[in-house]
DNA sequence: TTGTAAGCGTTATCAA
DNA sequence: TTGATAACGCTTACAA
């Protein structure tokens, strides 16, 4: 029987077309519905003889459906939508291999749109995902935009946010818990005796996890200064360019803390740690001596930097996972308010927080 | 004409199906085919009365294709696949971003799959990420597994290597100019006065950059011996877990080194410079002064690491720029042979590799 | 210049 | 228990 070789190019092993269901079915001697329904349920309706003919048939032309096609009649593409704000930044990195990890796991496949720190942007991100009938999304965005996230709910499909929250928006949230990092950190410079602190953050306005650690610092400050002599906190914002801005922030912290304390610093991600590293280096300050530094996220570099960078570490990868998570029982249709999930930072102390004798 | 609201919920904004092209049709009084025609070729076979009522109603229904669909219709998909050895990478990363941004541009959505540094999971990658029809691949894989990547090829969709080659494979390849890159930190070292080398690397088997870095290496050397008097260098290499190994190689190099010039280093990536550092710091030596470093990838730490690192940056953006591009005159039709496009390294000079007065 | 209809690879509804 | 057949949303001959 010749008939075997149809879509097969006769002269050479050029590009073999994908076999269709409609082929199994032809080797199979069944029909195309025959062969679906032992894709789909294989275990009732189905007479031993003709299974095992379809399964030979499968195997015999490496048969696997077209997730395309699937996609199209079922509505449900096993794609996941994942949004970040900028992949140059570490920890939306590490959220993205947790993210990645799970969802091949569970058998989604990703798509990626990166923000470029362009929140106009998110709009855009998310219809092109929708439109590729994505079931779900991971959003780590700029959240300046509320109205993105919203339009990734208008079209009933599950959210989760992760790191920066959209206030007026119902969905999961995973993220550290900012409050407690916080305080692990600045508890760690007082007790270290560092008594005039400075939390220096990237711009505030409109991101939540940056307000949450600067809230939580000013009331750490509060609350304990009645407990604790002299103790004294203010915020700074930072940018890119206004080295000179972050050089004088120095100066007059340690002008304040003089013959009242050592002044000690927490620094809100790694980027702002760079810089503030970078202004110690111009201004010849040594860490701990002239400063004492604690920074968010831990790095491989961090135990080198200086006499060591004190850090507060985030569980970057379980940060991604039950993200990645959550947004899959929501697939999997869990009816649920929408829930908080707050996972612990680590205090990794070092020799940045440490005063010289 | 009350027939409007026709898919709409009536009781309040419930998550609204897209609209779809008969949807379009039936709002601008004309066929699916005129639609299509519309999107497709706007310009010709288009009266401007039938063009506008089209166009209104798009406009009306906020239409936009479904891609699925025209996948599924036209097998192009406008999705590239991108398969990565390790996200942790942050060579990787550089690249993702790079390359995110070109199919950005051009129109493309990235499919990620991350390999997690499991070569076996090579082929299951390009096997899923075919059946969402991509129409082309990125790779950045361990190519241990050549048969992986002509998997890729067979399946007859343009692929396009980036930093690791695959030997037996017929695609473009975009890379660092590692032989030029290696001669830059070698020279650089040779210089200073450093005169006992050694090459510090990951396991160098089977990965093609790697081979190629330590080959230029060797090959510097012999080539500088006759010029250079006491001119020396080995290879080592280095696993996460072998500290001790690291350690005693330090020490034979500076042992080779003394009397006759100052020991220098060169290592193979960032992994490896941290390694380095680690083991730097484990011994009490200082650079510069103990051993002379210079290391691939320039990172936002590598100034304040010690006296600074000395490194070799890699243009990694445009790598990952220039490898979507290749890519997408590819799947454009461009018909050539497979290009190797190297890129220049750049020397970075710090403190790591200036010897002590 | 426009409409009709078939088909891309699936799944689901109905008969048989 | 299995098989036709109609859809999913789109493109493209072929007709008109």
């Amino acid at each position: 029987m010749p008939a075997k070789n149809l879509k097969q190019s006769p002269t050479s092993a050029l590009p073999t077309a994908r076999a269709t269901i409609a082929d199994v079915a032809r080797a199979a001697g069944v029909s195309k519905a025959t062969v679906s329904r032992f894709l789909n349920h294989r275990d009732k309706l189905l007479t031993r003889d003709i299974a095992t003919r379809v399964e030979v048939a499968i195997a015999a032309l490496a048969y696997s459906p077209s997730p395309m096609a699937q996609a199209l009649k079922r509505g449900r593409s096993r794609l996941i939508g994942l949004v970040v704000a900028d992949v140059t930044n570490p920890f939306s990195v590490a959220v993205l291999r947790g993210a990645e990890k799970a969802c091949q796991e569970a058998g989604y496949l990703l798509m990626l749109f990166n923000l470029g720190n362009d929140s106009r942007r998110e709009s855009e991100a998310i219809e092109a995902l929708t439109a590729y009938q994505v079931e779900g999304f991971i959003l780590n965005t700029l959240g300046r935009d509320a109205g993105a996230a919203a339009d990734a709910a208008r079209h009933g499909k599950p959210v989760v946010l992760v790191d920066r929250r959209h206030n007026d928006m119902q969905a999961d949230f995973v993220s550290l818990d900012n409050a407690g990092a916080v305080r692990l950190g600045a508890r760690h410079l007082v007790e270290a005796g560092y008594r005039e602190l400075l939390f220096v953050s990237e711009p505030i306005k409109d991101v939540s996890s940056r307000m949450e650690r600067e809230a939580a610092f000013r009331s750490f400050i509060s609350e304990s200064a009645a407990n604790v002599a002299g103790l004294q906190g203010r915020t700074f914002e930072t940018t890119e360019e206004d080295t000179e801005g972050l050089d004088n922030a120095l100066r007059s912290l340690r002008q304040r803390a003089s013959g009242r304390g050592l002044p000690g610093m927490i620094s809100s991600n790694a980027v702002v740690s760079v810089r503030v590293v970078a202004a110690m280096a111009r201004l010849g300050w040594r860490f701990g001596a002239d400063l004492g530094l604690v920074g968010f996220d831990e790095t491989e570099w961090s135990p080198y930097v200086g006499p060591g960078l004190s850090t507060i570490a985030q569980p970057t990868d379980e940060l991604g996972q039950v993200a990645a998570g959550c947004l899959i029982e929501r697939i999997k249709g869990l009816e649920l308010p929408p829930r908080q999930i707050l996972l612990s930072g680590r205090l990794v102390p070092r020799g940045s927080s440490v005063p010289a004798p």
